[in-house]
Parts: structure tokens; C-alpha cells; sequence
DNA sequence: GGTGCGATGTTACTTGCGGTAACCCGAGTC
DNA sequence: GACTCGGGTTACCGCAAGTAACATCGCACC
């Protein structure tokens, strides 16, 4: 039959498709994000054009190597986000689990926060915005949808949250980069500053005395 | 005079390298982030070796680049951070004063936000750590300043003060990119919900109404 | 006044990467 | 047995970073 055909071409197909992502992993834990088109395909036994058939550019590459490593960590944060607890406890469990993450990878977290630009082929549109990685984005759109889900924000609630989504990620985001490079404490105390932080402990210190003037 | 002699030198090589950056200016603005060393030299109407020897590397030109735009919009956000106003008040203006740069040359921000990496020469220490722009860098550390020096947080106040400069300037960037690519928002209606943010109104917000199992 | 020398500039090259065209071969089919 | 078709290879193109070697102008110095 057609279908039990194509079925199995399809099997096949998805299994050297998968192959080759395995490979491409090893090589970009061990080369970081600018591991070259040969070198993945010298690591998966075969050469260029078979990539290229797979995948169409680097880019697609990429795109399928990141989706991974993306839909894996989403998985952990959502379930960090939709744990029953109370809202303090979830949100340092999702801080704990992404900087745990990325403590724990940070190749592959270097990686994902690369979108890979630099195509040498003809055009490229220059389109301003977007540029952030897209597992940023996703992040965003999740954590905004939580929020919007989980907590009263009166009107507007849907603008709010998603602001709020697309902002925290981005804390979360660069204190964790910074965090890895300086290691300036450990990851509990990052943790607790960073949701004393979302807890307003900002807005309710005072000044510091010996202000201007003084 | 030697030092005479060597001034005047500096001077002429100070102002060709004045003009040098002036081209790329003009260049990455039209081109983006991937402009190429052969279309800065053809703009700044040389060839590619002079810039070499003034920059070393599309690293060092882009570093010089970027520092000029750093310095400026660095600049701007200081003024906004230590005016004689409330906290509040600055918070805003300081947000104000950011979104208000990248809404204006999304290019230079766009530019800014790449460290140019993808360099083809031989090595690349791929140190991890140290991924993100030096922008982010600097301003949370700039930040981070601010914050210790102006708010009484007790004991530890100078990690506690590191951790939010980088976390709130990740926020910024974060909600700011997004910002860009969706314009869901006034730039006003941005500020002021991501200022409602560090005022803890995260924290203060009730639970939704028809939670779990209702 | 010739002369060396250093700054300024050029052409022409190397290397390395992304991407592709053209050829190749073994398996299954009529 | 010819035929095509999926998986494979070699050899190439174009392009950008970076460099070596050569040309030239100004200028102090004897």
C-alpha cells in the first residue's frame, strides 16, 4: 500500500534525521555554537550534502537542534511553573530549575542563546526585532500565558502578563548569564535575591542615609 | 621634540581612525550586523589591510564601534538614574531613556546586542560564561552602582545590589526586544507595567479566581 | 640634494566555511 | 537486464576574514 510505504520511508528517514541531530549535539557540546558543517558531518560518519538533503541550510539545522533543547527545558520549567504550590515556592522553583539548567549545560545553553546568524548565501532580509533567541521568546509566551492563567490582574490582564513574562525571562536570563560567568554566590542566594527582587524588596528599602549633601 | 612629534602623529592617526568609525557607522547602520570588512573599507574609500591595521580584527573594529554607542547611551541612562527625583521617578525615566534609544535606531541597538562572533580565524577559546553583549554588561554593573550607593538594603547590599542591576537590566532588554518586534504597547503603557513589576505588584496580586478544581 | 625610513595605501593571495552540481552505486521492480 | 530511486561521494563555487609583499609619499638627517 501507498501509505505503509511512505510510513516506512518516513521511519527511516526520521531515524537517520536523528542520527545525524545526536551527532551534531556531540559536536556542538564539544565545538560551542560555531561548530562548522563538516565537522557535525565528519562526526556523523557522512559528509555535507546528506545534511544539506535533511536539513536545507545551517540554519534549519539549528532551528531542529535548538527545538530539542528547547522543548526539553520548556517541559521542565512548565512543570516547575504548574507545580500546586504557593506563588513565591513556584517561582523559585522555576528560577532553581532553569539556572540548574544552564549551570548544568552551559554549552548547550550558550548554544540556544544563538541564533546561529551569519549565512553567507545571497540575501537576508535585515528584519529589525526578533532578534533575541527564540527560546527567549518562547519562555516569554509561556510564563506570560501562566501569569495570565494563574494570577488576578484586573483589566488589561493579558497585556500585563505578557510583559511580565517577556520581562522576568529576561532577568532570569541575565542574571543567570552573569551569574555563570562571575559565579559571585551560589545559586540558592541568587535565587532568593532574584524573587525578593519580583517581591518588591526594591521598591520597599529605604534610602540609604549620607544621601547628597551629607 | 619627540613627544611633539609622536602628538602630532597620534593626532593625524586619531582622526583617520575617527573617520574610519564614522564609515562602519554608516555601514552597520545600512547594513546590519554582518556588514562586511570589504564594504566599511568601500565606504570609508580605502581597502581592507588599513583597517586591519588600525582595528586588528573585525573583533577590535567592532568593539570600537560598539564602545562609542555604549559610552553614549550609557551616558543618557546615568543622567536619568541620578537625577534629584524619587525612586520611582527615575526607574521610570531610566526605562523611558532606554526603549526610547532602541525605538529610535533599532540598527545601532540591533548592532549592539551582537558581539560579532564568528570569527574564521583558527582558535576561539570558546570560554563559556561571557556570552552576552558588553552593553548588558556594563549598564547592569552601572546599575548595580546606582542601586548600592543610593538604597539601604542591610548587610550583603553589594551582591544583593549586582544581582538586581543585571536582573533588572536583562528585564529591560528582555521586555524591550520584545517590545520592538510587537509593538503591543505605547512605550508609557511599557514603562510604567514594568515598573508596576519591581514595585512587587507581582507579589501583591491575588490569586485567580477558578483555580484548580473549581 | 640624495638618502634612508616610517606612515599610508594597494594588489593579490591564502584559508576556511556555507552551499551546490554532478556523478555513483546498490536495491528493488517490470 | 535495463531503469529508476534513495543514500552517498567528490569536486567545485562564491564569499568573507585576514595577510604578505609591493608601491609611494613626506620628511628628517647628513
Amino acid at each position: 500500500m501507498d501509505t505503509t510505504q511512505r510510513t516506512d520511508q518516513q521511519r527511516s528517514a526520521d531515524r537517520r534525521r536523528r542520527e545525524l541531530l545526536e551527532a551534531a549535539d556531540r559536536v556542538v557540546l564539544r565545538d560551542g555554537p560555531q561548530a562548522s558543517m563538516n565537522a557535525i558531518a565528519a562526526e556523523a560518519g557522512i559528509t555535507k550534502p546528506i545534511l544539506y538533503r535533511h536539513f536545507g541550510d545551517k540554519g534549519g539545522l539549528y532551528a531542529a537542534l535548538a527545538k530539542r533543547h528547547t522543548d526539553a527545558l520548556l517541559a521542565s520549567l512548565r512543570a516547575a511553573l504548574d507545580a500546586p504550590a504557593d506563588r513565591r515556592e513556584r517561582v523559585e522553583s522555576t528560577l532553581e530549575t532553569y539556572l540548574a539548567a544552564i549551570e548544568a549545560r552551559p554549552q548547550v545553553y550558550r548554544f540556544l542563546m544563538h541564533p546561529a546568524e551569519g549565512s553567507t548565501g545571497g540575501d537576508h532580509g535585515f528584519d529589525v526585532g526578533k532578534h533575541s533567541a527564540p527560546l527567549l521568546r518562547r519562555m516569554g509566551e509561556e510564563l506570560a500565558q501562566v501569569i495570565e492563567e494563574r494570577v488576578d490582574l484586573g483589566p488589561e490582564s493579558q497585556q500585563l502578563a505578557r510583559v511580565w513574562g517577556h520581562g522576568i525571562v529576561g532577568m532570569m536570563h541575565a542574571a543567570g548569564d552573569w551569574w555563570l560567568g562571575e559565579r559571585p554566590c551560589s545559586r540558592a542566594e541568587l535565587v532568593r535575591s532574584l524573587a525578593d527582587l519580583l517581591w518588591g524588596r526594591l521598591a520597599a528599602a529605604g534610602d540609604r542615609v549620607g544621601g547628597p549633601g551629607f
